[in-house]
DNA sequence: CAAAGATGTTACAGGATTACGACAAACTTG
DNA sequence: CAAGTTTGTCGTAATCCTGTAACATCTTTG
């Protein structure tokens, strides 16, 4: 299973690199930054599983940057936890309502903040957890590697098996070609995205047993979603 | 939209009618009871779309309902808040690791418990907390592009799609070919405005279902408005 | 009521988008 | 290293969408 990313932004150079060293040997995958506008171009070019945003942080403020993550469309989805010095109740619900997922008040125990992580990764993630992904009669164990559907074993080739994964874990939602190119073969991949076509047909493929529905939606000049019958 | 069903598992009765009251109008549909079977019975005979859920109730305790939440299917994946009156991390931490979504350490106010369920609903169930259109009996899901009305799914062409979604995003209002055009074609197209009148026709009829009300609105020599019906 | 103006309706051809099959290069695996 | 898989790209077929024109219908106005 892949490393969750985690893209951590915090001005205190002595938490961020306590916070960096106790993430990445719990095998995550940690970028630091300090300054505001360096975390957003961090993010656009690689998007990240959850951001750790410190709120009273150089350049950009936390608040910020907490609201133009959620405007981007790239990253709009991605969680955010927000970390504040204040007690004041009014920061926490602007945090909350600005569109980050959850906040912890400073100071904190760093195990704290893991389980924190953990569980909203959880949530909005399941297959970073480990956890199965069921979407209609699809079954995907993101440990074994293995597909299933009606009880029965698929043999699903290495791109299309990251492409499901990937509509598994936002059913229902339409994801452009772009979208597809970004998230399943990484941000920046040169490549066509005509081939996108050429993949989505070879998982419709892979996935049908017997005369079963095909649970990928086409929405014409928009791109592909994958439903859950 | 419907609204979100909240079952609220709470043993002191002042609080929990204090939160039941501010929840009623805030347009959450609320269930209490101070009892940890009685939560599972209910949240087993109606699914709830998210749980507040006390640690300190009578019969069985809060950590022990949500582990059997989590057990059953049926209520596996329904966020779950811990109110805690304890201050101590382990057990903060340890309910997160039971498999709850967030905790609030008492005392807390009704203002901030509200942001928080609704920023976890906005993660879960994105249909409920807003992030969709709707006017009238006319429902448009822009993260899933679908349309629906009175329940029923409506094929619409991606045209018509980006017409009435524009139309939704500003219910009633009229506009004229011409602003149309630019809206929804995009600025500076060279496009006949009579054009226009034949997508309208065609959104028209890609909306009817059965024999329901035609929701557009024509005003002659100024163009065209969606009504709320 | 007749004429002018505006909107509704239909048909159609060209255009745009997607599905499909095939293939060569790159990559894995034994 | 050889056999087999996987991958990205093309060309073409199939499908769907779009803008326009032509005509019908309705509304306003004189």
């Amino acid at each position: 299973m892949a490393a969750p990313k985690l893209l951590l932004v915090e001005d205190d150079p002595a938490l961020a690199e306590l916070l960096e060293y106790r993430f990445q040997s719990e095998g995550y995958n940690v970028r630091t930054t300090a300054d505001g506008d360096e975390a957003l171009m961090l993010a656009d070019e690689d998007v990240p599983d959850l951001v750790i945003l410190d709120w009273m942080i150089e350049g950009t403020s936390g608040i910020e940057v907490c609201r133009r993550l959620r405007r981007d469309k790239a990253t709009a989805h991605v969680p955010i936890i927000m970390l504040t010095a204040r007690e004041a109740e009014d920061d926490r619900v602007r945090g909350l309502e600005t569109g980050a997922d959850d906040y912890l008040t400073k100071p904190f125990s760093p195990r704290e903040l893991l389980a924190r992580v953990s569980a909203v990764l959880r949530r909005v993630r399941p297959a970073l957890a480990g956890e199965m992904l069921e979407v209609g009669d699809l079954k995907l164990d993101p440990v074994a590697h293995r597909v299933e559907r009606r009880g029965q074993q698929l043999a699903v080739g290495p791109t299309e098996y990251r492409l499901l994964k990937f509509f598994m874990e936002s059913p229902g939602r339409v994801f452009s070609r772009g979208q597809l190119l970004d998230g399943v073969w990484g941000t920046g991949s040169e490549i066509e995205e005509r081939t996108v076509d050429v993949h989505i047909r070879r998982l419709r493929k892979a996935i049908t047993v017997g005369n079963s529905p095909d649970p990928i939606r086409t929405v014409r000049s928009a791109g592909y979603a994958l439903e859950a019958l």
